[in-house]
DNA sequence: AATGGCATCTTTACAGTGTAAAGATTATAC
DNA sequence: GTATAATCTTTACACTGTAAAGATGCCATT
């Protein structure tokens, strides 16, 4: 992009690392993940195709980081919806959050969740996954009536599992067009807006609260 | 695999779109989406690299007939798991059916969502599709005392849209491995078996039943 | 039966990709 | 000030999908 070739920057470029990552990232909300490329990143930071190796070992390592940056700002997101009403009021504004989050980083939110372009056992990417992770247990936890220290019962593993997969199958049927289909809403912000939060108060909420 | 070479089937293979439909099929069971190319395939059923362009004008095209081929089989089971039982049985029964079709095909079920690699206009796959979602909504029309020509009101396409998109993610977070950190069940198939329609029985059924 | 046309498959070629290996350059530590 | 390490480039290789053009065999028309 705006960066400097090398003529005008001198051989070392001083801050590639974080370079990389944001071109990358703005690679991938740009053109989605499948129109990532590795050497594209690496032309955006003005820098040779193989360069990124020497600072993430190949693309799945650059990758990842931005898969751990994408957690982080999902975790931000969980934890504010997380802080006002009751414990059922939260667990649902937390799942309009996820979504919300999938449709404003469409690429951020695909590459997240594939793991055969990520390293798994990347600390950054595992203390992130956590972050989001905590925040949504902390909320059935309080649902439940359990202290926040302790594990979550039987039920309380079918609450957080059940909220997470019907934010995380929405969010992907919305992002691939297949709810047009029935709901016929405008834009995907409809869809989120109107209709999930319709699905949670007719088939979760109404039984929590 | 054990398909002929040019040499001793003559110039033309007489058989190639099929052949091909299913080399790249089981390389999808063996190697999973990430493990195919069209090379491979084309390699598997015996032919030179352009091959499959005659018959499916590329990549995209091929695959476009396997994910046909994914949403028939589903459909299929769909079918047979809305047969028997109360309403809200048998819709807990499709869901319990929509993730086991993603656990045994985890190759054509990602295909099947992936968009970016699919013609989307094909009539083969908008049937197939079809076919898997009338399934569905005839069984949530039967909950809402519907008849099945008529269309869903609200909150049956809030239901539909609800039991897919849990179903959905359920299977996509199973297939992700995000699960084992809280349910620590052996196999994919424990937790479908077992966790799985305990989400279905504490947070949907009961309502519905 | 011969032949022309067409569908089918191969060959060749090209622009991409990720990344390994080795060379060039600069910063840093001693 | 010099050795060492870190950083970036160059070159090269084995892949990928597919466009273009050539080879082959089937089939219908005459």
């Amino acid at each position: 992009m705006n960066e400097k070739k090398t003529a005008e920057r001198g051989y070392h470029h001083g801050d590639l690392r974080d370079a990389l990552i944001r071109a990358a990232d703005d690679l991938l909300a740009e053109k989605g993940l499948e129109g990532f490329t590795l050497r594209e990143a690496a032309r955006r930071a003005g820098v040779s195709p193989a360069a990124p190796s020497h600072h993430f070992g190949g693309s799945p390592g650059l990758l990842t980081e931005i898969a751990a940056l994408g957690y982080r700002e999902l975790a931000r997101r969980l934890i504010a919806a997380g802080e006002i009403g009751s414990p059922a009021d939260r667990l649902k504004a937390q799942g309009v959050a996820y979504v919300r989050f999938a449709l404003d980083f469409p690429g951020r939110f695909h590459l997240m969740f594939r793991h055969d372009l990520l390293l798994r056992e990347q600390l950054s990417l595992e203390e992130a996954t956590g972050q989001a992770w905590d925040a949504l247990e902390k909320t059935v936890l309080a649902i439940r009536g359990q202290s926040e220290q302790s594990e979550l019962d039987a039920e309380g593993e079918a609450i957080l599992i059940g909220i997470w997969s019907t934010a995380h199958g929405f969010a992907h049927l919305t992002l691939d067009k297949k709810l047009a289909r029935i709901a016929d809403c405008g834009s995907d912000d409809d869809m989120l807006d109107s209709l999930f939060p319709a699905i949670i108060d007719a088939l979760w909420i109404k039984k929590l609260g």
